[in-house]
DNA sequence: CCTATATCAGTAGTACTGATATTA
DNA sequence: CTAATATCAGTACTACTGATATAG
Protein backbone atom coordinates (compact mmCIF):
# COMPACT_ATOMS: atom_id res chain seq x y z
CA UNK A 1 0.00 0.00 0.00
CA UNK A 2 1.66 3.64 -1.26
CA UNK A 3 0.74 5.78 1.91
CA UNK A 4 0.90 8.72 -0.47
CA UNK A 5 -1.84 8.43 -3.04
CA UNK A 6 -5.06 9.06 -1.13
CA UNK A 7 -7.22 7.77 -3.48
CA UNK A 8 -5.91 4.15 -2.86
CA UNK A 9 -6.08 3.78 0.47
CA UNK A 10 -8.72 1.74 1.48
CA UNK A 11 -9.72 3.75 5.22
CA UNK A 12 -10.37 7.18 3.01
CA UNK A 13 -11.93 4.94 0.26
CA UNK A 14 -14.36 3.50 2.85
CA UNK A 15 -14.80 6.40 4.79
CA UNK A 16 -15.84 8.58 1.57
CA UNK A 17 -18.25 5.92 0.79
CA UNK A 18 -19.64 5.68 3.73
CA UNK A 19 -20.38 9.46 4.24
CA UNK A 20 -22.25 9.51 0.54
CA UNK A 21 -24.50 6.84 1.44
CA UNK A 22 -25.24 8.50 5.02
CA UNK A 23 -25.79 11.95 3.44
CA UNK A 24 -28.15 10.26 0.71
CA UNK A 25 -29.84 8.26 3.10
CA UNK A 26 -30.77 11.03 5.20
CA UNK A 27 -32.02 13.00 2.46
CA UNK A 28 -33.92 9.83 0.88
CA UNK A 29 -35.73 9.33 4.44
CA UNK A 30 -36.06 12.68 5.43
CA UNK A 31 -40.13 12.89 4.06
CA UNK A 32 -40.62 9.68 6.09
CA UNK A 33 -39.60 11.61 9.36
CA UNK A 34 -36.48 9.12 9.54
CA UNK A 35 -32.80 9.19 9.34
CA UNK A 36 -29.90 6.96 9.17
CA UNK A 37 -29.47 6.19 12.97
CA UNK A 38 -33.41 5.95 13.55
CA UNK A 39 -34.53 3.08 10.90
CA UNK A 40 -32.33 0.48 12.52
CA UNK A 41 -33.40 0.99 15.89
CA UNK A 42 -37.54 0.76 14.90
CA UNK A 43 -36.21 -2.50 12.10
CA UNK A 44 -34.37 -3.50 15.89
CA UNK A 45 -37.97 -3.20 17.55
CA UNK A 46 -40.07 -4.58 14.70
CA UNK A 47 -37.79 -7.31 15.13
CA UNK A 48 -38.18 -8.22 18.69
CA UNK A 49 -34.60 -7.63 19.47
CA UNK A 50 -34.74 -5.20 21.88
CA UNK A 51 -37.47 -2.92 23.61
CA UNK A 52 -35.91 -0.72 25.91
CA UNK A 53 -33.45 2.04 25.94
CA UNK A 54 -30.19 -0.32 27.35
CA UNK A 55 -30.74 -2.78 25.17
CA UNK A 56 -31.08 -1.04 22.30
CA UNK A 57 -28.07 0.63 22.71
CA UNK A 58 -25.81 -2.17 23.29
CA UNK A 59 -27.33 -3.82 19.66
CA UNK A 60 -26.42 -0.70 17.94
CA UNK A 61 -22.63 -0.64 20.01
CA UNK A 62 -23.52 3.44 20.81
CA UNK A 63 -23.56 5.34 24.34
CA UNK A 64 -26.97 4.82 26.24
CA UNK A 65 -27.13 9.02 25.92
CA UNK A 66 -26.53 8.72 22.05
CA UNK A 67 -29.45 6.28 21.70
CA UNK A 68 -31.90 8.59 24.35
CA UNK A 69 -31.52 11.26 21.95
CA UNK A 70 -32.28 8.84 18.96
CA UNK A 71 -35.41 7.46 20.70
CA UNK A 72 -36.17 11.04 21.86
CA UNK A 73 -36.47 12.29 18.44
CA UNK A 74 -38.39 9.36 16.85
CA UNK A 75 -40.76 9.58 19.92
CA UNK A 76 -41.30 13.20 19.04
CA UNK A 77 -41.96 12.53 15.64
CA UNK A 78 -44.59 9.99 16.54
CA UNK A 79 -42.82 6.96 15.84
CA UNK A 80 -42.69 5.01 19.28
CA UNK A 81 -43.95 5.23 22.23
CA UNK A 82 -43.23 3.72 25.66
CA UNK A 83 -45.15 2.36 28.23
CA UNK A 84 -43.58 1.18 32.08
CA UNK A 85 -42.34 -1.92 32.08
CA UNK A 86 -44.54 -3.29 35.10
CA UNK A 87 -42.28 -6.29 36.05
CA UNK A 88 -39.09 -3.19 36.79
CA UNK A 89 -39.80 0.34 37.61
CA UNK A 90 -36.73 1.51 36.09
CA UNK A 91 -37.62 0.22 32.60
CA UNK A 92 -39.49 2.04 29.68
CA UNK A 93 -40.85 -0.50 27.06
CA UNK A 94 -40.54 0.74 23.74
CA UNK A 95 -43.26 -0.23 21.13
CA UNK A 96 -43.38 1.16 17.48
CA UNK A 97 -46.90 3.44 16.81
CA UNK A 98 -49.07 3.09 13.46
CA UNK A 99 -46.86 5.53 11.34
CA UNK A 100 -43.72 3.40 12.47
CA UNK A 101 -45.36 0.44 10.63
CA UNK A 102 -46.58 2.50 8.12
CA UNK A 103 -43.68 3.81 7.49
CA UNK A 104 -40.79 0.99 7.53
CA UNK A 105 -41.66 -0.84 4.58
CA UNK A 106 -41.09 2.55 2.34
CA UNK A 107 -37.95 3.15 4.20
CA UNK A 108 -36.41 0.02 3.98
CA UNK A 109 -37.16 0.27 0.06
CA UNK A 110 -35.50 3.49 0.04
CA UNK A 111 -32.67 1.78 1.38
CA UNK A 112 -32.33 -0.83 -0.33
CA UNK A 113 -32.61 1.29 -3.71
CA UNK A 114 -29.46 3.41 -2.41
CA UNK A 115 -27.44 0.15 -1.82
CA UNK A 116 -28.76 -1.24 -5.60
CA UNK A 117 -27.00 2.30 -6.88
CA UNK A 118 -23.69 1.93 -5.21
CA UNK A 119 -23.56 -1.63 -6.30
CA UNK A 120 -24.43 -0.82 -9.98
CA UNK A 121 -22.14 -2.90 -12.24
CA UNK A 122 -21.15 -5.60 -9.75
CA UNK A 123 -21.74 -9.10 -10.17
CA UNK A 124 -23.18 -11.58 -8.24
CA UNK A 125 -19.56 -12.98 -7.33
CA UNK A 126 -18.00 -9.74 -7.00
CA UNK A 127 -20.82 -8.83 -4.69
CA UNK A 128 -19.89 -11.88 -2.30
CA UNK A 129 -16.11 -10.91 -2.25
CA UNK A 130 -16.74 -7.44 -1.28
CA UNK A 131 -19.34 -8.46 1.65
CA UNK A 132 -16.83 -10.77 3.05
CA UNK A 133 -14.11 -8.17 2.74
CA UNK A 134 -16.19 -5.97 4.56
CA UNK A 135 -17.11 -8.37 7.45
CA UNK A 136 -13.45 -8.58 7.87
CA UNK A 137 -12.78 -4.94 7.61
CA UNK A 138 -15.63 -4.26 10.42
CA UNK A 139 -14.33 -7.11 12.58
CA UNK A 140 -10.85 -5.53 12.91
CA UNK A 141 -12.56 -2.40 13.49
CA UNK A 142 -14.22 -4.21 16.48
CA UNK A 143 -17.95 -3.64 14.90
CA UNK A 144 -19.41 -6.85 16.02
CA UNK A 145 -22.31 -7.65 13.38
CA UNK B 1 -28.31 -9.99 -2.82
CA UNK B 2 -30.68 -10.94 -0.23
CA UNK B 3 -32.65 -7.48 1.26
CA UNK B 4 -33.59 -8.73 4.62
CA UNK B 5 -29.88 -10.24 6.01
CA UNK B 6 -28.70 -7.05 6.83
CA UNK B 7 -25.46 -8.50 7.63
CA UNK B 8 -24.97 -8.90 4.18
CA UNK B 9 -26.22 -5.81 2.33
CA UNK B 10 -22.86 -3.98 1.05
CA UNK B 11 -24.62 -0.13 2.05
CA UNK B 12 -24.99 -1.26 5.48
CA UNK B 13 -21.35 -2.35 6.06
CA UNK B 14 -20.04 0.56 4.56
CA UNK B 15 -21.63 3.05 6.46
CA UNK B 16 -21.00 0.83 9.47
CA UNK B 17 -16.92 0.37 8.29
CA UNK B 18 -17.18 4.35 7.71
CA UNK B 19 -18.67 5.09 10.73
CA UNK B 20 -15.98 3.23 12.65
CA UNK B 21 -13.45 4.93 10.70
CA UNK B 22 -14.65 8.32 11.34
CA UNK B 23 -15.08 7.82 14.89
CA UNK B 24 -11.89 6.15 15.67
CA UNK B 25 -9.96 9.26 13.57
CA UNK B 26 -11.90 11.69 15.18
CA UNK B 27 -10.76 10.14 18.69
CA UNK B 28 -7.12 9.72 17.16
CA UNK B 29 -7.00 13.17 15.64
CA UNK B 30 -8.21 15.20 18.68
CA UNK B 31 -5.34 15.81 20.57
CA UNK B 32 -3.70 17.52 17.37
CA UNK B 33 -7.07 19.95 17.52
CA UNK B 34 -7.98 18.15 13.92
CA UNK B 35 -11.05 16.59 12.95
CA UNK B 36 -11.56 14.00 10.07
CA UNK B 37 -13.49 16.69 8.03
CA UNK B 38 -10.07 19.04 8.97
CA UNK B 39 -7.07 17.13 7.92
CA UNK B 40 -8.34 16.58 3.85
CA UNK B 41 -8.29 20.37 3.98
CA UNK B 42 -4.90 20.93 5.43
CA UNK B 43 -3.41 18.28 3.15
CA UNK B 44 -4.83 20.19 0.06
CA UNK B 45 -3.72 23.07 0.65
CA UNK B 46 -0.23 22.00 1.64
CA UNK B 47 0.16 19.93 -1.89
CA UNK B 48 -1.49 23.53 -3.18
CA UNK B 49 -4.69 21.82 -4.75
CA UNK B 50 -6.59 25.08 -3.68
CA UNK B 51 -5.94 28.30 -1.58
CA UNK B 52 -9.22 29.50 -1.27
CA UNK B 53 -12.88 28.83 0.53
CA UNK B 54 -14.71 27.81 -3.11
CA UNK B 55 -12.03 25.61 -4.31
CA UNK B 56 -11.32 23.87 -1.35
CA UNK B 57 -15.53 23.50 -1.36
CA UNK B 58 -14.99 22.16 -4.76
CA UNK B 59 -12.02 20.05 -4.57
CA UNK B 60 -14.02 18.15 -1.38
CA UNK B 61 -17.10 17.98 -2.57
CA UNK B 62 -18.91 19.81 0.61
CA UNK B 63 -21.01 23.36 0.13
CA UNK B 64 -19.49 26.39 0.74
CA UNK B 65 -20.94 27.15 4.04
CA UNK B 66 -19.84 23.53 5.24
CA UNK B 67 -16.37 24.78 4.37
CA UNK B 68 -16.56 28.12 5.62
CA UNK B 69 -17.46 26.34 9.09
CA UNK B 70 -14.37 24.42 8.89
CA UNK B 71 -11.88 26.88 8.10
CA UNK B 72 -13.28 28.43 11.08
CA UNK B 73 -12.80 26.12 13.52
CA UNK B 74 -9.38 25.83 11.53
CA UNK B 75 -8.60 29.37 12.24
CA UNK B 76 -9.96 28.93 15.92
CA UNK B 77 -7.46 26.39 16.35
CA UNK B 78 -4.30 28.75 15.12
CA UNK B 79 -3.88 26.17 11.91
CA UNK B 80 -4.86 28.38 9.32
CA UNK B 81 -4.47 31.89 8.66
CA UNK B 82 -5.93 33.79 5.73
CA UNK B 83 -4.47 37.03 3.61
CA UNK B 84 -6.20 38.88 1.18
CA UNK B 85 -5.36 37.96 -2.37
CA UNK B 86 -3.91 40.97 -4.32
CA UNK B 87 -5.53 40.46 -7.82
CA UNK B 88 -9.19 39.67 -6.43
CA UNK B 89 -10.65 41.25 -3.07
CA UNK B 90 -13.52 39.01 -2.98
CA UNK B 91 -10.58 36.13 -2.24
CA UNK B 92 -8.89 35.18 0.87
CA UNK B 93 -5.82 32.73 0.33
CA UNK B 94 -5.29 30.61 3.04
CA UNK B 95 -2.27 29.31 4.25
CA UNK B 96 -0.99 26.54 6.74
CA UNK B 97 0.39 28.13 10.00
CA UNK B 98 3.71 26.88 11.60
CA UNK B 99 1.45 24.33 13.68
CA UNK B 100 -0.25 23.15 11.51
CA UNK B 101 3.22 22.22 9.35
CA UNK B 102 4.34 20.41 12.68
CA UNK B 103 0.92 18.47 13.24
CA UNK B 104 0.40 17.69 9.80
CA UNK B 105 3.36 14.53 9.43
CA UNK B 106 1.80 13.16 12.92
CA UNK B 107 -2.08 13.32 11.77
CA UNK B 108 -1.02 11.33 8.76
CA UNK B 109 0.44 8.89 10.22
CA UNK B 110 -2.43 8.24 12.87
CA UNK B 111 -4.65 7.78 10.32
CA UNK B 112 -2.27 5.44 8.45
CA UNK B 113 -2.19 3.73 11.36
CA UNK B 114 -6.11 3.48 11.61
CA UNK B 115 -5.85 2.40 8.05
CA UNK B 116 -3.80 -0.55 9.08
CA UNK B 117 -5.36 -1.94 11.86
CA UNK B 118 -8.70 -1.84 9.52
CA UNK B 119 -6.73 -3.97 6.42
CA UNK B 120 -4.90 -6.72 9.17
CA UNK B 121 -5.28 -9.73 7.66
CA UNK B 122 -5.46 -8.71 3.68
CA UNK B 123 -2.68 -9.77 1.27
CA UNK B 124 -1.68 -7.37 -0.79
CA UNK B 125 -3.48 -8.84 -3.69
CA UNK B 126 -6.80 -8.52 -2.14
CA UNK B 127 -6.18 -5.01 -1.10
CA UNK B 128 -6.03 -4.07 -4.63
CA UNK B 129 -9.00 -5.77 -5.41
CA UNK B 130 -11.29 -4.18 -2.62
CA UNK B 131 -9.62 -0.91 -3.53
CA UNK B 132 -10.77 -1.05 -6.29
CA UNK B 133 -14.18 -2.25 -5.47
CA UNK B 134 -14.06 0.62 -3.05
CA UNK B 135 -13.43 3.04 -6.17
CA UNK B 136 -16.40 1.83 -8.31
CA UNK B 137 -18.77 2.25 -5.25
CA UNK B 138 -17.71 5.56 -4.87
CA UNK B 139 -18.02 6.30 -8.28
CA UNK B 140 -21.45 4.85 -8.59
CA UNK B 141 -22.36 7.32 -5.69
CA UNK B 142 -20.94 10.33 -7.45
CA UNK B 143 -17.88 10.78 -5.71
CA UNK B 144 -14.97 11.68 -8.11
CA UNK B 145 -12.06 11.53 -6.39
C1' DC C 1 -27.29 42.77 -14.47
C1' DC C 2 -25.31 38.62 -13.46
C1' DT C 3 -21.81 35.76 -11.33
C1' DA C 4 -18.38 34.46 -7.93
C1' DT C 5 -16.61 34.66 -3.24
C1' DA C 6 -17.23 34.80 1.41
C1' DT C 7 -19.87 35.02 5.32
C1' DC C 8 -23.97 35.04 8.61
C1' DA C 9 -27.98 32.87 10.74
C1' DG C 10 -30.47 29.05 11.68
C1' DT C 11 -31.37 24.02 11.64
C1' DA C 12 -30.49 19.12 11.85
C1' DG C 13 -28.31 14.76 12.80
C1' DT C 14 -24.97 11.82 15.07
C1' DA C 15 -22.39 10.95 19.09
C1' DC C 16 -19.65 11.81 22.91
C1' DT C 17 -18.52 12.63 28.37
C1' DG C 18 -19.96 13.56 32.96
C1' DA C 19 -23.45 13.83 36.45
C1' DT C 20 -27.84 12.53 38.56
C1' DA C 21 -32.30 10.12 40.09
C1' DT C 22 -34.56 5.92 40.59
C1' DT C 23 -35.00 1.25 41.34
C1' DA C 24 -33.44 -3.66 41.81
C1' DC D 1 -23.64 -0.86 48.95
C1' DT D 2 -23.57 -1.85 44.14
C1' DA D 3 -25.41 -2.33 39.58
C1' DA D 4 -28.73 -1.26 36.03
C1' DT D 5 -31.84 1.97 33.73
C1' DA D 6 -33.02 6.26 32.22
C1' DT D 7 -32.36 10.96 31.82
C1' DC D 8 -30.23 15.72 31.96
C1' DA D 9 -26.68 19.10 30.70
C1' DG D 10 -23.18 20.39 27.95
C1' DT D 11 -20.04 19.87 23.97
C1' DA D 12 -18.33 18.75 19.37
C1' DC D 13 -18.27 17.65 14.54
C1' DT D 14 -20.30 17.33 10.03
C1' DA D 15 -23.39 19.34 6.87
C1' DC D 16 -27.31 21.44 5.15
C1' DT D 17 -30.54 25.65 3.31
C1' DG D 18 -31.47 30.45 2.79
C1' DA D 19 -30.04 35.16 2.91
C1' DT D 20 -26.65 38.87 2.52
C1' DA D 21 -22.48 41.84 1.44
C1' DT D 22 -18.91 42.64 -1.57
C1' DA D 23 -16.39 42.60 -5.74
C1' DG D 24 -15.54 41.32 -10.66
Amino acid sequence: MNRDDVKRIPSFLLKRAGQALMRDGEVALRPLGLGMASLPVLVAIKKGLANNQADLARLLQVEQPSMAQTLGRLQRDGLIWRRPDPSNRRVQIIELTELAQERLPAARTLLWEGNLRAMAGFSEAEIETFVDFLQRVNANLGNDL
